[in-house]
DNA sequence: CATACCCACATGTGATCACAAATGCCAAAA
DNA sequence: TTTTGGCATTTGTGATCACATGTGGGTATG
């Protein structure tokens, strides 16, 4: 026979469910910058031993997500301002072709999508809850991007946020915030026109604009 | 009292060296894509045990420098034709920005040094020997890359350039390549003239060139 | 000749242990 | 009060083992 049932089931290794679970804390910024993690802390967490959870950081650490002192020890990277400027530089360059290539892609349903997350947005900012407003504004972007089929770009620009996101929760809840609703509004406008140049300087403007919150004052 | 001594000596763990000796194998192209990896084989090969082996495995796998089977196989990657186009198009995004920044910062010396690399080139290309001349055509991107004062741009490059490597070398022994050191000369008289924009044009050029020996004919 | 089955071996996974080094805290001294 | 020294604890590292599963090859069967 070729399969032992029908479930096609998957048993996920330690070390996959480990990571998947880090990565979504950080990503969604539960894990601020400068917090000490240890590998026994993590396997401790999760329920795994302490090889699972090494693995996870290793893969963490490969993606920049954590940061590894000389001495082994591991936290949630702090970023200095030039390093975050990098990275948004590194986002305005490839956002905007992640967006254009998603426009020719992108129907009613997407664009319907799209205006029902950023709703959820503009209700975290009026609530104040910045872990949410970060997960609506990363899944506003990622829903859009899935459509332009570059899953390598894709990936690359998820470990840019990645780096990112630890850094900007400690700076949300001291900020004020500009609303990214505004922004994304104009990104739905230019997909519904089919209009390109328009759709990446909005993408390249919001993005620019996240950055302006972290840098200035 | 604050140090030992004054030699600052590291003792490098085995995972970090087991992965950088994989890393470098993988990104020279002695490893060619579609090549079976074992965890033990690893091992065995670098004098340590299956733990630090692991590790540097997922380090490589979160770079997509190797791919993991969903039973837990590791093999070289093997790029699908969209895939490689994918990689280039980052390439295109990307290096072309390495080399704005690093114009300025380019001084004599330097274009000199990436001179001499691009002889190197030339050297690799008529005594037909791949290797060197992947090894060397890195090293030229890498000295012009590094004056950009831009880590995390450079890394993730790097990064593009692990993926690419292990199918580039299966490919390059089998096709006649184009010689790079024509638009390496573009590159180093628009950096000598200060062009920016020809040196954008110059770098885009080369690598979509590249591009093209892999995916054409 | 092609296909399906089966088994021995290879391989990934995860837990545990011993060890060395770094860290941080507390006490003692200036 | 501040600083220095040392010690107990925490922590990362690497090796090893048992186990389950996947893989590949050989054989039998159609």
């Amino acid at each position: 026979m070729l399969k032992k049932d029908g479930h096609t089931e998957k048993t996920i290794p330690h070390h996959e469910r480990v990571y998947r679970s880090l990565r979504g804390e950080l990503m969604h910024g539960e894990i601020e910058a400068g917090m000490a993690l240890t590998i026994r802390g993590i396997a401790q967490k999760y329920g795994a031993s302490m090889t699972p959870a090494r693995e996870a950081v290793r893969r963490l650490s490969a993606e920049g997500a954590v940061s590894v002192s000389s001495t082994g020890r591991v936290t949630a990277p702090v970023l200095s301002t030039e390093r975050i400027e990098e990275l948004a530089s590194i986002r305005a360059l490839l956002e905007p072709e992640l967006a254009s290539r998603a426009l020719p892609r992108a129907h009613m349903a997407l664009i319907e999508r799209l205006y029902t997350i950023n709703s959820t947005i503009s209700q975290a900012i009026v609530k104040n809850k910045p872990v949410a407003y970060i997960r609506a504004n990363l899944e506003f972007h990622r829903t859009l991007y899935l459509r332009a089929q570059a899953p390598a770009m894709l990936a690359m620009v998820e470990t840019v946020w990645l780096q990112l996101s630890p850094t900007m929760t400690v700076l949300y809840e001291k900020l004020q915030r500009r609303d990214a609703s505004d922004n994304h509004r104009m990104v739905i406008s230019a997909l519904k026109a089919g209009d390109e140049p328009g759709l990446k300087l909005a993408i390249r403007t919001d993005v620019t604009q996240s950055l302006r919150m972290l840098t200035n004052e």
